[in-house]
DNA sequence: CCCGTATACTTGCGACTGCAAATACCTTGC
DNA sequence: GCAAGGTATTTGCAGTCGCAAGTATACGGG
């Protein structure tokens, strides 16, 4: 491709851009939603593991466990925890050697798992979820009104899409 | 914790959630921000990767250069891609490897490093800039308004924390 | 009853990640 | 002009990830 030296390579990338995006229309909001999702993560990740020494990976598959009513497919729970169903094969595996969770086959369907909370999970989770439930507070809900949260909310599942993983 | 096994368990949890967030008030807008991240993230880049061969995070480098005027420090770089130092160490020598990035000494400080677009690293971005434009136009753009994506930008930067990677 | 195809899950593999420690250089105070 | 501490970056390491292929089970048509 012919490249023009002779202007800036910044505002050369934004024209081929805006044949996309006129104007660049939306690209602040993209680059928010990509700043905000990194920088939340991180900070409630080190929060809840200095403070619990729960990694949020492992909380999320206990409480989406509890959501779901205490036990849950492998596939569902991969569903809901939004990574693969190889990578949550290897995280119950880990959950189960320290005995937060439990493996059985599932009755109807003897290639299925079911994935349930044990007690030590149960309570694991109770001691957790405060401290998580906490950090979304202070560093999201807190910093919204009802409003902006239902903007945020109807405006960002226009954009989810329904794709799971391999 | 005493568990109060007579009770379903999502209920439990949610009681012991409703002490930091009354009603669960905001959670449904931040699920919607982490599957809304997820899901298409995913599809940009599989997208990305399949029509162009290049990974977004590659990608994502060299635009991060080209904003910044065709080169960028180290420390800037990684900021910028929200991801830590070491991981952008790491990019930046594979794609020195492909011949897109070229790293030279900063003049004014023998610490630094001053990673640069080379000619074949902005040709390939002119080629996959506007695919993935295209992909974010598709995803996100097209689906809001200018009002939601100025309530989206606006929302999303009041969340957004300024820590950085170590 | 059995074959072909679809589904549920796991494993081999290669690749990527961040943290902590190490290295190299700058800067300030004295 | 040099020691102490700060900054920029890289490397050792251990952990995690997803994809593709593999195993095991279900199911539908002949």
């Amino acid at each position: 491709m012919q490249v023009p030296y002779e202007t800036d390579i910044s505002t050369f990338v934004e024209r081929l851009v805006a044949h996309e995006l006129p104007g660049g229309r939306g690209l602040e909001a993209w680059s928010s939603l990509l700043r905000a999702h990194a920088t939340l993560l991180r900070q409630l990740e080190t929060d809840l593991e200095r403070e619990t020494g729960l990694a949020l990976a492992d909380f999320d598959v206990l409480a989406q466990l509890a959501n779901g009513g205490g036990e849950l497919r492998m596939t569902e729970l991969a569903d809901r925890a939004l990574i693969s169903r190889s990578g949550m094969t290897r995280r119950v595996a880990r959950l189960v050697i320290e005995g937060l969770v439990r493996r059985s086959s599932s009755g109807t369907d003897a290639r299925g798992v079911v994935v349930a909370l044990t007690d030590a999970g149960v309570a694991r989770l109770s001691e957790t979820a405060p401290v998580h439930a906490r950090g979304v507070a202070k560093l999201f809900v807190a910093r919204l009104d009802d409003k902006e949260l239902a903007a945020l909310r109807s405006a960002l599942d226009k954009v989810t899409l329904d794709c799971s993983f391999g």
